[in-house]
DNA sequence: GCACATTTGAGAAAGAGGAACACAAACCTC
DNA sequence: GAGGTTTGTGTTCCTCTTTCTCAAATGTGC
């Protein structure tokens, strides 16, 4: 019985949170910004603004400095930046065969970013969280003494509750209904919350605040690693689905009679246009990694022709599962990532066939479907991103508390 | 480059609408409440309810009346009703084979209901249009002299583009990029807003507001009728697309070497669950229409092995493609609608059989499939709901303008 | 170099809207 | 009918933005 995005019961304090939230937002989001900038955005008053940023430089999220001068007539505007230092988050990512770590402050700027190989295979939970914590301390020492962490962002390859970090499952870890979150809240202990998403949902939200999809309102990340994933921006919005278990692309069934998945189901999505697809199609053993993979786009570059087959059967069914999601959806964008990010070149032309032929005319005309921008560590600043979430919705709680009534009489 | 569903720049006028959004929200939602109800739902002081109740009776939109004694101590606090006469819709329904008509009064009261056969096959928009003119002329003969129409839904068989009413594609009406909008606009003569959206959209909104889906966030309407579409709710809000575009499940494929589909393309869902599949599998000719069907209905009622059988097979297709679905969006609700509704009873076993294989069991376990609540008439109420979209956003511009000291001055 | 238009910041006052508080009214129970 | 409880009423207060006026800082044209 929740209220949706909606909350009730509105007062005066409302509105001073959804101004600074959207002030905050735009620092965030757009970097440096003049005060008359902000005023342009928002729509608000240049007293109401003033008072705002006050607010913001007093507590130590944002800074104004001198004003840069463009050879307008007119007083000119201080410059307000986003305090890199009043905000930082941690983002951490366990990818396929990497683990990976970031310190990020507000305004996007990654302090330190360190990422390592993953011996392939299972490994235990506790391993991992005890692996991540030490990163995690590594990255940190980077950052500045006064910093304050507001926040930790975690993204997992695997299907993972939003709630509290609970791993559904992870085949490339071997993991079935692992508590991660527990085991990462004690080896980080941190008193911060900490927020879980699967890889792709966060390469989409990552996407859409600082890559290509920024300011489009529906996109659809489709995000190859060994599997399958998908990351859905609705409305300008995550779609996280009841528990966070959406976008699971990778399992949508395009081929009842087809081969085995790793889910337990038979023909999903992943079984043909997953790793194994491709090596499979490729004369390969399917069980090959990433070296494998990069092997056979190299063939593709030099025009070898099995390797291009390979490619293009698989944009034969990228394409077939893509028409489903599209018709459902109806997005401005999908985005390729990951793996298909650099298969790209290689499977457009099948893909975009299977879209002519198979999505609603009506949709088909409003679709680009074009690879990501960030590049591998797309989740990890989508973590960052997540992280930042209750900072940027409600930034007055976190703002060094000004001096209230109370406290100077308690002084 | 919208802002999606958050707008910048709040002021305290913004707060007394979202207040009156939220009351206008709840009566029209839940009927009759007591002003402490109102207090207890919205967390609002008593002061502030009242002032606002105040300012929708003398707007004419709500009625206060005497308190119902309910045993407990305490002052009784009077009952607030929604005024059917102060806001009216008209919903409008253009369905596979019949044409439909309602008045609707806020708080969901159907003020009359009418439905028309339509005769197979094509007819122009103009034609369409001039009977659902004719049909709404009928319906509003039942409203009162001083009901003020605030808004026109229409509910349409097909892919319809929501910001103006185009037809992408209607292939019961044997329609293609049809400018529906414009010819009804005409044909009604009416100046308030007209808004359109797909059947099986409206029939999710209904059942969200109405229905057996109240208060679930995240629900997925599939809705059959001669093809099958999808309605959408995600985060408690309807999910449109980037054009509107958006549920179009019945296009999703799931059969890459299946039969040809309406649309154009190759194995879509439609063709495994559509109406033609199912009288296929009951060995008569596809192209029977609606009595066709409810006899393999009662054949199934009565035990007949074939009827039973082409409900096994057609139910383990809905759980191939509901699958995909699911997966996708991670619902908490899925709801069979149309023809699947009575269908239901006869293709649940094989449908539930496929799920349990093919949704990820995350998911799985948190998902229900049961039929729609409100019948053949969902996508009309739905239209009314979409009509009453605006008023429920902000009330305060349809209310009778208050006395302001201009007016005052001028009289 | 100087008047002038332009844009923006600063500060005070006003306006809007809900919260808080005190009090009265209307119900219940005993 | 006294006492407890819940709720409507009315007033005052608080928060936050807007509005208005003035001053400051820039560019332009002569």
């Amino acid at each position: 019985m929740s209220m949706g995005r909606d909350e009730l019961g509105h007062r005066s304090e409302t509105v001073r949170r959804a101004n600074l939230s959207a002030i905050v937002r735009e620092l965030h989001g757009s970097g440096p910004l003049s005060r008359s900038d902000l005023v342009a955005r928002t729509g608000l008053t240049r007293s109401a603004i003033r008072g705002l940023i006050g607010e913001l430089v007093t507590g130590g999220m944002a800074i104004e400095g001198p004003a840069t001068l463009d050879g307008t007539p007119g007083r000119p505007s201080p410059l307000v930046r986003p305090d890199p230092d009043g905000a930082v988050v941690l983002a951490l990512e366990i990818a396929v065969d990497s683990l990976a770590a970031a310190t990020v402050g507000l305004g996007g700027r990654v302090f330190d970013n360190v990422r390592v190989e993953l011996p392939r295979g299972r490994s235990s939970v506790a391993d991992i969280a005890a692996e991540l914590a030490e990163l995690a301390a590594t990255v940190r020492g980077s950052l500045s003494v006064d910093s304050t962490i507001v926040g930790v962002g975690v993204a997992v390859v695997g299907v993972v509750r939003r709630s509290d970090g609970m791993v559904a499952l992870a085949p490339n870890l071997g993991w079935r209904d692992e508590p991660l979150g527990e085991h990462l809240r004690r080896a980080l202990g941190m008193s911060v919350p900490i927020m879980f998403a699967n890889e792709s949902d966060l390469a989409a939200l990552a996407e859409h605040r600082r890559g290509v999809a920024r300011g489009v309102d529906d996109v659809v990340v489709i995000w190859g690693s060994v599997g399958v994933g998908g990351g859905l921006i609705v409305d300008g919005h995550p779609l996280t689905g009841a528990a966070g278990y959406s976008g699971e692309v990778g399992h949508i069934p395009v081929n009842p009679d087809g081969l085995p998945c790793r889910c337990g189901s038979i023909g999903c999505w992943e079984t043909e246009v997953g790793t194994s697809a491709l090596l499979r199609r490729a004369g390969q053993p399917p069980e090959g990694g990433h070296d494998a993979v990069d092997a056979i786009l190299r063939d593709a570059e030099a025009g070898e022709p099995t390797a291009l087959a390979a490619f293009s059967e698989t944009g034969r069914w990228l394409g077939i599962g893509l028409a489903g999601v599209i018709n459902v959806l109806n997005p401005d964008l999908v985005l390729l990532g990951g793996r298909l990010a650099s298969s790209y070149p290689f499977v457009r032309s099948t893909l975009e066939a299977e879209l002519d032929r198979r999505v609603l005319r009506a949709s088909r005309g409003l679709v680009r479907v074009i690879p990501t921008s960030l590049g591998e560590d797309a989740p990890l600043l989508g973590a960052a991103e997540l992280a930042f979430g209750p900072l940027l919705t409600d930034p007055a709680a976190w703002l060094r508390p000004r001096r209230t009534m109370v406290a100077l009489a308690s002084a």
